[in-house]
DNA sequence: TGCAATTAGTTTCACATGAAACTAATATTC
DNA sequence: GAATATTAGTTTCATGTGAAACTAATTGCA
């Protein structure tokens, strides 16, 4: 997984590249089977997946848990309240701070993505035999300790 | 890797999200690097990777050789025209082709970037060892054979 | 106790992008 | 040779998103 020369690339053997491409393209399937029938974004299947495991969580709990945007969860979170998925509620103590919750409506329409959603992560983990997947795991989780600012 | 109930899902074990994550902030990482500094975004960038690997391409065989939408090439090739790093040519065989080459500039640029992108590939590497880099390609390229669509 | 700094989340603006429709050129068929 | 289908790439329109600025509430300090 080298690239040769100093000043060329191949982008085929680049891993940002490799992993940018192959995680959209997964990514991208995922979504396509769900957006249109659930009338929902990726963004917002995000937060409901956090919330459905962890109710009561702030909007800020939320950024940091999905490693998501601020704005890009005030949006998500904004669109399913207004699409009855996700009640809000504010902290008693920090009237700043939401409290978020499934409706049921959300429940529901979690419940009906889970399976999707998993199905994908099957047919993609059975590519691989039971112990890269464990490897892939491991391999996973050291990349994601990574901090990559450069400042 | 796997997850246990049915219909519940936990978004931090979930393959997709996690390569999702991990690809975007790699990714972004690097791109914040070029962009302010060159004027140039990512899918410039990477039409500007592929026609120096292999100059004279046409717009589409760019597109899927970057697993790049065309309508996105089209842009990105719009912009770096405008810029002056890359040149255009049309086939003499077929007035419709374009034939797509780097400028002076632009591989000057090109030549500035890739340094630059390595090094960050080569931070990302540095977290493993070198039996797991040998894997990880090896997963990765099984992966990338992947076809998703379910139609 | 009052004021400044900070925090939680929202909104604005400009630009990027997805989907569809479009134009021009070529290939195919009759 | 003309008409139709297909291809290469572009443009339009609507929506999503990044960056910055904003509002309201809380915290910390003098």
């Amino acid at each position: 997984m080298k690239n040769g020369k100093a000043h060329t690339i191949k982008l085929a053997d680049f891993l940002p590249y490799r992993l940018s491409v192959l995680s959209n393209r997964i990514s991208r399937a995922i979504e396509v089977s769900y957006q249109d029938k659930f009338d929902l974004t990726m963004p917002e299947w995000r937060v409901m997946a956090i919330i459905a495991d962890d109710g009561g969580l702030s909007a800020g709990e939320v950024a940091t848990k999905a490693e998501m945007d601020k704005v890009a969860v005030s949006r998500a979170v904004s669109k399913l309240i207004d699409s009855g998925r996700v009640d809000r509620q504010f902290a008693e103590g920090d009237k700043r701070k939401s409290e978020l919750f499934l409706s049921d409506d959300g429940r529901k329409v979690y419940e009906q993505i889970v399976p999707i959603a998993k199905s994908y992560e099957a047919e993609v983990l059975g590519q691989l035999s039971a112990d890269d997947q464990v490897k892939l795991g491991q391999i996973l989780r050291k990349l994601s300790q990574i901090d990559l600012d450069k400042n």
